[in-house]
DNA sequence: TCCTAATTCAATG
DNA sequence: CATTGAATTAGGA
């Protein structure tokens, strides 16, 4: 079976990892294979372990070149764990670009929170900043050198606006603005059931409570409903400070994630801005809340993010991208932020706002 | 059809 | 870059 080759490439340096897109290689796969994504192991239906930095697998010391730091169980002739549908997706998006050169200019059947989710899970400490998640969806997805803007402010809603996302702080000594974002531990597979476009449910650590009513509340309001709120613990668990997900955890995120415990609730601020029980509409903001910074007493490089470079196919400059955008390598600096950018690639065969887009995937 | 998740525009810090 | 609001669009039960 064809595979794309995602070897890791031992050639960081001090100035700081980089990716390099080599040239287009399929390698014959027998066995395990290499999927070219990963994700963290997906240990029960409910938690998707956002692992610390630290015991991120491209760190665990293996063979450079193996590919084994891309796990698939989906391509090993394995049952696919049911909850681990996103090595799923990441196949499909393989077969698309096997198929294509590159996934393609369609727009991709993915929600933003689904493409965020991917890009952290791929990233070999979990966590990217900004300008890395927005780098990856580029590079995957070529639809996405489109309209930056548009998407670009859409991405940065919806990590700000879901819980499942949360704010891990840069390290002191790096340089380099913005924070990394990270899933959230306990956000489980948001994605469990079908497709990426729409979850079941939200992801919600903790109601936020609107701190004083607009006037003009409108309609909309009326239906709404006081959700059980999240004990403080949990909310002020660090996720960098804990792998382990108890038991009573899971309860609370099951809780969280589908009660509407009737009749809720005392609540207990933790936050300035946050007012008194009422109702709730569809703003529920997480807590504009940044966790520590991961690892903060282990000795940070440059680094810690991108441990080692790895290349990877370059199956986003096959034959289906628009000759404006050149293929040369992606460096990333020393906050794994790409150096690259797709500025000229501004063509016109999109508009994002297509929705026929989407029907010829 | 309804509920609400997702997207978009955009103001503000 | 990040947060938030509001309006709109749209997935899917």
């Amino acid at each position: 079976m064809l595979h794309y080759n995602y070897n890791l490439i031992a050639t960081a340096n001090q100035s700081g990892s980089y990716y390099s897109k080599p040239t287009t290689t399929l390698i014959e796969q027998s066995g395990n294979s290499s999927h070219g994504f990963t994700t963290y192991p997906s240990t029960g239906s409910t938690s998707v372990t956002t692992s610390p930095p630290s015991s991120d697998s491209c760190s665990s010391g293996r063979n450079s070149s193996s590919p084994d730091y891309f796990v698939s169980s989906a391509s090993s002739g394995l049952s696919v764990d049911q909850t681990d549908l996103t090595v799923q997706e990441f196949e499909i998006v393989q077969e698309k670009i096997k198929q294509e050169g590159t996934y393609g200019i369609t727009k991709p059947p993915y929600s933003y929170i689904s493409l965020i989710s991917m890009a952290m899970k791929m990233s070999p400490k979990g966590q990217l900043p900004l300008s890395g998640i927005y780098n990856w969806i580029m590079d995957i997805f070529p639809f996405y050198r489109d309209n930056q803007q548009r998407w670009q402010n859409s991405i940065r809603h919806s990590l700000s606006f879901n819980d499942c996302f949360v704010k891990v702080a840069r390290p002191l000594n790096e340089p380099g603005k913005g924070c990394y974002w990270t899933l959230h531990e306990k956000c489980g597979e948001m994605f469990e059931n079908r497709g990426h476009l729409r979850r079941q449910t939200r992801f919600k650590v903790k109601e936020r409570v609107q701190p004083k009513k607009k006037k003009s509340a409108h309609s909309k309001q009326t239906k709404m409903e006081i959700k059980q709120e999240e004990p403080d613990e949990f909310l002020n668990s660090s996720i960098v400070a804990s792998t382990v997900t108890t038991a009573e955890q899971e309860e609370d995120m099951k809780t969280n994630v589908t009660s509407e415990a009737a009749g809720a609730v005392s609540v207990s601020h933790d936050h300035a801005s946050w007012g008194e029980t009422s109702n709730v509409y569809q703003s529920v903001i997480s807590s504009p809340q940044t966790y520590e910074a991961a690892e903060p007493q282990v000795s940070i490089n440059f680094n810690d993010h991108y441990p080692l470079s790895y290349e990877y196919n370059d199956f986003s400059t096959s034959v289906h991208h628009p000759q404006n955008y050149s293929s040369e390598s992606i460096v990333y600096n020393s906050s794994g932020t790409s150096v690259k950018n797709y500025d000229g690639y501004q063509n016109t065969i999109y508009s994002s706002s297509d929705p026929d887009s989407a029907r010829y995937l």
